[in-house]
This record gives structure tokens, sequence and C-alpha cells, in this order.
DNA sequence: CAACAAACGTA
DNA sequence: CGTACGTTTGTTGT
């Protein structure tokens, strides 16, 4: 029986003490989140964390904690760290964050009621070296120097976080002049103001150390006080007994009852899915990549990797593989090549195949027969395979004339239906959270068996596509259980995935850009920006950078001494609104210039970036994302046009650069009319609202004059107005001041307001309430397809996340009810489109709008359909309406 | 050179 | 102190 483990390294940290240490090092102004949280301390703590597991390796770790203000010693002495000021208010909190960090990544910390974090570091010290450990303790207090010995060594922060001394027994002599086990005894004359322990006035290190020294430790010298001489020795015998009550107190407990052993504090793998959404929450990316980059793959969580038995296949074989492996049963595809823009390419094609087999498909290297077995195979509905995003693929496919059909899982999406508050769906992240294997482990491709020995150079070839399809398909199933378990399962197989071949299929056709007069409409606004900088320069005297913000600070504020407008974290705001309101109150002319060089500036810029993004063919080609608004709405990229100006008359111009291509008729605008809101009247049940969207008369206006109860034609533009404000502030969480703001009226007017619509709409308000309730208690939103989003944050003890996340709970099954309505509206459109055999296609999607090419004489036919499936998407207690316009560009079209 | 902040466009 | 996005520019920090 072995009493004693394998030695080893153990680290002890002073959590406390370093996450203080890292307070102060770091500007709390530098650290914090979007919900207001402060983060210096967490992130400077971690950062050491990660650089001292790096540096030190220890196969040991514990965090202590101190419990509170009260432990022996402060029931000892009255005064014992009282004169340490409370907590700065943006520490506090932090030390919670701390222990969720460590949370995830398994360290085991502890904490003894009534003692201190050094007691706790001084037992499992002690510990740790009976048994043959090394012991490594991260601490700012130094009274933990008595600890050192020749197995026990401090680590004391010098300056920041990164920059510490190893305090060995030799570096505590040089510094103190006194050995670790006698360092109590010196600062127990010199003091510890830190702790409040005042020592002997006039008494310094160098002193103390001589006289320890001289006479053989501070009990010798107590006992032969009377023999020190001079004023130094009358203060002495002054204060011996402030001395005798220092030693007491910084004398550490060593042999704590402990709730772990050294044992016990063996390194663990961190949890994955625990850091990701620990560091999301804190938002370190930089810190999370630190960590996924420091700490070796194998601390990384999975305890596998994937093993890959497969072969590339040789001119001939295509056929073959995929009759035996490739037909009835699920198989993994990993494509590799190139898109974006609509178009795309593959450099090669793996296939892992539910039976085990793997292989490698060189799309170069195909004889006719594979390219018709592949391409039948691809195309086959009944061939089911599953993709890791697979719209990229298909856009590839499609440039090789092949189809991809039968897509029975996208892994990308269903992780996105599984938790879409993540930003990026990794396959390598999602095979460790999800399998608990490593992507890259373990690597093995089989010898290429006699038969199907090809040769190729690179042994390696099509080794990780191999890996990443079996990864695909064993994911594939893990997903799809649990998506079937949380009710999603018919919102990936009937929404998500049809969606990606539309999406597809509208990012492959883009829209016609007219450029000419987009490179007319670039000279004007080039024009009015140049004007706007001369005028702005002429007033000022002199020209300055008009786009920086810094610059702009010390021109208004401090040159031209305007009055302070609203904080940033990093000065005051210059933002249009700010700078409209310092106008209101100067007059300055220079501001006048400066928002017109702003306005013109972003619209040239929205035109420059068009210009760049028009491709051959005379079309933008827009890429739409499916997995990243945590609504479950689509975002555009590369360029977006989901952003196209329509507010301003000036802005609106750009829209008419978006014209109807060659060999269609015309372009047709198709949007809802206050679709959330319809949504909010369906799930609240508010007959007010209910009516309000059945008279169909106009909506804002119905309701005012149902909240100031006057008759519809008695409703001011004034009452309508502050109605329609609080009408879509209502699906945001909008607070009293929210309104008051937006409309310029007193907080108390807003709250009157509020308080006269909930009264008249009371089921609005119930339903609003329930909804947050609901979340709170399930952990989930949820929309009318079903579409849930976790909202963790509605039970934090921090208020500010708190309101954060129940105006999010609010928002998400309102936005993404309407979400999921346009989804199926496409969805339904696409198929009718196509089964009444009509060249029109749809372009775009905006949220609530969609715009299609309507191909010629196919106009009224297509109006029709598209009100029908845009109006009957989903069956709701109103009516959706659906508003359609119709012209030769996107300008035109609107109605 | 990369990451962040500010600003601003849309629904 | 109203949700959901993407892009650009200037600034800052490694």
């Amino acid at each position: 029986m072995r009493w004693v483990s394998e030695p080893g390294t153990l680290l002890l940290i002073d959590g406390h003490s370093v996450a203080y240490r890292a307070f102060f090092a770091l500007p709390v102004e530098n650290f914090s989140t979007t919900t207001g949280q402060h983060t210096n301390a967490v992130y400077g703590f971690t950062s050491m964390l990660i650089n001292v597991l790096r540096d030190e390796q220890p196969t040991h770790l514990a965090v202590a904690f101190d419990v509170s203000r009260v432990t022996f010693r402060s029931a000892a002495y009255a005064d014992y760290k009282a004169n340490r000021a409370t907590s700065p208010a943006e520490f506090t909190g932090q030390v919670a964050l701390i222990k969720e960090v460590l949370d995830a990544l398994n360290v085991v910390h502890v904490e003894v009621d009534g003692f201190e974090a050094d007691d706790i570091i001084a037992t499992l010290a002690a510990q740790a070296a009976a048994q043959g450990h090394k012991v490594l303790i991260c601490t700012g207090d130094r009274d933990t120097l008595q600890l050192v010995t020749d197995e026990v060594t401090v680590l004391y922060p010098r300056k920041g976080v990164s920059d510490m001394a190893r305090m060995t027994p030799a570096a505590v002599q040089e510094k103190y002049f006194v050995s670790p086990a006698r360092y109590p005894e010196l600062a127990a004359l010199v003091g510890e103001t830190s702790d409040n322990l005042p020592g002997v006035p006039g008494v310094g290190p160098k002193t103390a150390a001589k006289w320890i020294e001289l006479y053989d430790g501070l009990e010798n010298v107590i006992r032969r006080a009377e023999e020190i001489k001079g004023k130094v020795g009358d203060s002495f015998r002054a204060h011996l007994a402030d001395v005798t009550r220092n030693r007491e107190l910084n004398a550490l407990i060593g042999d704590l009852a402990l709730p772990v052993t050294v044992d016990d504090l063996t390194r663990r793998d961190w949890n994955r899915e625990a850091v990701h959404s620990v560091f999301d929450g804190l938002e370190f990316r930089v810190l999370r990549d630190r960590l996924m980059d420091t700490l070796p793959a194998e601390q990384a969580g999975p305890v596998g990797g994937f093993e890959v038995a497969g072969d590339v296949l040789a001119p001939g074989q295509v056929n073959a593989w995929l009759t035996e492996h490739a037909r009835g049963q699920l198989t993994g595809v990993d494509v590799t090549g190139s898109w974006r823009s609509g178009v795309g390419d593959i450099t090669g094609i793996a296939l892992a195949s539910a039976d085990g087999a793997a292989c490698w498909i060189d799309p170069a290297h195909l004889s006719p027969s594979d390219d018709t077995a592949l391409a039948a195979w691809l195309a086959s509905p009944d061939a089911a395979k599953a993709l890791h995003d697979a719209k990229g693929p298909i856009l590839a496919a499609w440039s090789r004339g092949w189809e991809l059909q039968g897509l029975s899982c996208d892994t990308q999406l269903a992780a996105y239906l599984l938790r879409p508050d993540q930003r990026i769906y990794d396959l390598a992240d999602l095979t460790a959270r999800y399998l608990k294997r490593e992507l890259a482990a373990s690597a093995q491709a089989s010898e290429p068996s006699e038969q199907l020995a090809f040769d190729f150079e690179d042994p390696d070839l099509g080794v990780e596509g191999m890996i990443r399809a079996r990864a695909v398909i064993d994911l594939a199933r893990a997903l799809e259980d649990d998506l079937a378990e949380r009710g999603g399962a018919s919102l990936l197989a009937e929404v998500e995935l049809p969606l990606l071949r539309t999406l597809a299929e509208m990012e492959r056709a883009g829209i016609a850009i007219d450029l000419e007069y987009l490179n007319s409409l670039h000279a004007d606004f080039d024009a009015a920006v140049a004007a706007a900088e001369r005028d702005a320069y002429a007033v000022l005297g002199r020209a300055i950078n008009l786009g920086s913000p810094k610059q702009l600070q010390t021109v208004l504020f401090d040159e031209l001494d305007m009055p302070r407008t609203r904080r940033t974290r990093t000065g005051w705001t210059t933002d249009a609104e700010a700078l409209e309101g310092l106008f209101a109150k100067t007059e300055h002319p220079f501001l006048a210039h400066l928002l017109r060089h702003r306005d013109q500036i972003r619209l040239r810029q929205t035109v420059e970036g068009l210009l760049k993004s028009v491709a051959d063919d005379g079309r933008v080609h827009t890429t739409y994302v499916q997995t990243i608004a945590a609504t479950g709405r689509l975002s555009s990229t590369d360029p977006n046009l989901q952003n196209i100006p329509i507010r301003t008359e000036e802005g609106r111009r750009i829209r008419k650069a978006f014209v109807v291509g060659a060999g269609y008729d015309t372009l047709l605008t198709a949007d809802y009319s206050q679709i959330e809101m319809r949504i909010m009247a369906h799930a609240s049940a508010d007959t007010g609202l209910i009516d309000a969207f059945r008279s169909g008369e106009d909506f804002h206006t119905v309701m005012a004059s149902r909240v100031f109860g006057v008759e519809a034609a008695g409703v001011t533009s004034a009452m309508r107005a502050k109605i329609k404000a609080m009408n879509y502030g209502l699906a945001y969480g909008l607070s009293a001041y929210g309104l008051s703001q937006q409309l310029k009226i007193e907080v108390s007017e807003a709250r009157g307001l509020m308080e006269e619509y909930f009264e008249r709409f009371g089921h609005v308000r119930d339903y609003l309430r329930e909804v947050v309730a609901q979340a709170r208690k399930t952990g989930y939103t949820e929309t009318i397809l079903g579409r849930r989003r976790y909202l963790p944050d509605l039970t934090s003890s921090n208020r500010q996340r708190r309101e954060m996340a129940e105006r999010m709970a609010l928002n998400a099954p309102i936005q993404g009810s309407a979400a999921d309505i346009i989804k199926v509206a496409m969805l339904d459109l696409e198929s009718a489109l196509s089964k009444a055999r009509l060249r029109t296609r749809m372009l775009l999607q905006v949220h609530d709008e969609l715009v299609l090419e309507v191909a010629p004489g196919e106009a009224a036919v297509v109006e029709e359909l598209v009100r029908d499936k845009m109006g009957h998407a989903v069956d709701l207690s109103v009516p959706l309406e659906v508003s359609v316009g119709t012209g030769r560009s996107w300008h035109d079209a609107a109605h």
C-alpha cells in the first residue's frame, strides 16, 4: 500500500489577496461587461492563474478564501484589519465571479469559518510537504513568508499580475535579513499596516532584523528588552504588548481541520461547456483563447478522439462504395472547398457511413461513372445525409452541377436551436461538448487496403475530412436526441433545414444593381462630404479628423467649452443625438456642418460598400447567416442588405440602385404590417388589441383613441405618436424612463401614459409578466414554433444582468415568433412558386419584408401567392396583414 | 496587427 | 434606464 502519492507540486492561491491585487493593478474602467459588471479583478486573477499553471505545471491545486471579516484574530483583537476600508463597490461581487470561474475550471476552493485563507494555506502546505510534494503559494500577503522552506516557495506579486517574485529561503533572507521562520518575528516588531497591527515606532525591518539576529530570536529580544539602548529601546519597551500581540496574531495555524486533503487537490480536467458559458458571461474572449491555447488538449475535457478507417477512393470506385456503405443509412458528409457570395467550389468530399466505413473523394479525379453515381447519390432525397453548415456545400455543389438533397441533419443548425445564444458553432467545440471527444486528437487513417490503394502523394489526404464526417454523424445523433427532448426536432426538420436551400437560392440569385446610378450617387455624396468638411474647417479655423471622437471631444468640450454630454466609457459622447442637443443650446455652426458630414460620409460609405460587392454579373450576393441571432432571425453579411437606409429621403436614394434584373419585369416587395404587435395581440389574447387589429383601421390611432378616450377622428398626431412609441416599446421591455427619453416628456408623464395604457389593455401587462415568470421557472422562453431561448441570468443576483435578461425574455418570443412566421412564409412561397412553375424568385429578406424579382407576366399571380402565403403562414387570432408594392427599383416598390 | 469602442444603419 | 443585428472608423494595447 502506498501512503504517499507520487510527489508533485501543489499550488496554493490566496484567492482574496490575489483578487485584490489584481483589482488595483488593472484599471477598473477598462474591464466591465455590457451589463455593467466590473471584471478587472476576475480578469487579473484568471490571467494570473493561467500563467502560473502554464509556468509551474502543478499537479495539485487549490484556492483558499477568507469567509468573512470575523476570525479568531478579530475576536482576539477587535482592531484587527479594522483600518481596512470596506472593499470598493467595484470589487464587491467579483470574488463570487472568481469562484464561478474556478468551478468551471474544476479547481477546488476552500474556506473555513473563523479562519483566514492563510491558515488554510499553512495547513495544506504542511500536509503536502510532509507527503513529499513541492509547494507553491501565490499570495500578496507577507505573513505567508513564514511558511517558506526548501520545499515551500511563495510567489509574491511585485507589480501587476504577471510579475511575481519567487520567495525562497534565500530570497526572504536577502530581502528581510531574517530566515523565513523568523519573518513573523520581524513583522511583529515592524508592524503590518494592512492588518492594522502597529509595530514599534522607529523600528523598521533593518533594526528588527539586527535585534533578532543579535539576541537569537524575538523571544530573547523581549526577555532582554532592558538591554536595548537609546530612543528605540524606550520605544520598544513602551510597545512590548503590541509586539507580543502581533506575534500571536501573525502566527499561522498549520493544523486546521479541513474538508479536503491534499489528495483531493489533484488537478482535474476543466469543464469546457462551463468555461464557455462563464467566459461568455464575463465577455473574456482573449482570455478564453489564451486558456485554450495554454492548457494542453488532454486537459480540455474530452476523453478520446475519433478513429477513422477509410480510404481515398480511386477513380471508378465511387459507385461501389456508395452502394455498399451509403444506402439506407445515415451518412456524414464533410465538404472541403470554398464558398461565398452565392457561389462555391468543392475540392474534396469526405463521407462517413453509419456502418463505420469512411472515404474521401477527390472531385477532380472522377470517372464519368463516378460522377454520375455521386451526383445521383447527392441528389437523392432518400440517401440521408448529415452536414455541418450545409449552405456553403449546397452552393458549391451547384457550381459542379450537383444537387444536394436528403439533408436530414445539419449539426450547426441543431446546435444553434439547442443554444441560440452562442455566437459560433465550431465543429471541434461541439464534439468536445456533446461527445466529450476531441476532433483533432488521435487522427488515424487505416492503412489503405490493397484493392483500394490509390496513389496520391499526401498520405494524410482526406483524413481530416473523414474525421470531420465521422464527427458530424456522431454529433447528429447526439444533437437530435437533445433536440427531440426539447421539442425542437420539427423546427429543425420543417423550418431551418429546408430554409438552407431557400437561402442558398436567394444568395445565388443576388439582386441587380444599377451601377451607373450608384456611381453617380457616390459622386454626389462624395461632393457633399467634401463641402461639409470644408465648411466645418472654415468655422473651426483649421482641419481636424472629423471622424475621430477623441479629437471632437477636445474641440467641443475643451476648446469651444460646450456643455458636457452623456458619458461613455472613455469620455463624453459625440453621437448625433447629443450633437443635436448641443446645437439646440449653442447654435454653433460647426455642429451643423459636423452633423451634415456624419450623414453624408455614412451614406457614401454605404454606397462604397455596395459598389465593392457588386459581382461580375452586376448583382450583389449577400450571405444569410442562420445561426447568429439568438431570437431566430436571420442576419445578412458581406454586404449587410438588411440595413440599407430608408428613413431619410437622401438615404432612400440608395434603394433606387437596387433594380430589377434583365429578363425580369419588376421588383415586388411585401411586408408584414405590425407583425410584432399582432403576435402580442394573439399571445396576450387581449380583446382590446385584437379588436383594434380586426377593425382594419390604423392601429396606432385606434389604440390612441382607446387610451385617451376620444373618437378616432379626435386623435391628434401627438397622441398617436405617444401610443405608437408605447406600442413599439412594449415588446422591448420599455421603462417609463426610456419612454420619457424617447418622447422627450417627463418621467411622470410617461409613467402616467403607461398606466393609462395598461388600464385599457390589462391582458398585455398580464401576458408580459407571465412570459418573464414562466421563463424564470423553466429557464427559457418559447416562440409559437417552439423555438427556445435559454436565459440563465433571469435568476442572477446581479440586478443589471437580471433586468437585461427580463427584457430579453419579453422580446424573444415576440421577435422570435415573427422570425418563425416569415421563415414559414418563405418556405411556403417558394414551394408555391415552384409548384406553379413560375420563374419569379425571392431575392431578399429583411426581417418582416420579402423582395422578389418578378418574371414577365407573373405579377398578378405572384402578388396573390405572396399575400396568401405570407398572410397564412400561421393561424393567429388576428389577421396577418401584408402590404405589397411593385416597381423598377427597391425604392419604387415601396408602398 | 488585432481587438475594442463608438457611432449608426435596419427591423 | 428598449430588443435583435453588421460595418466602418479610430484608438488602444500586445
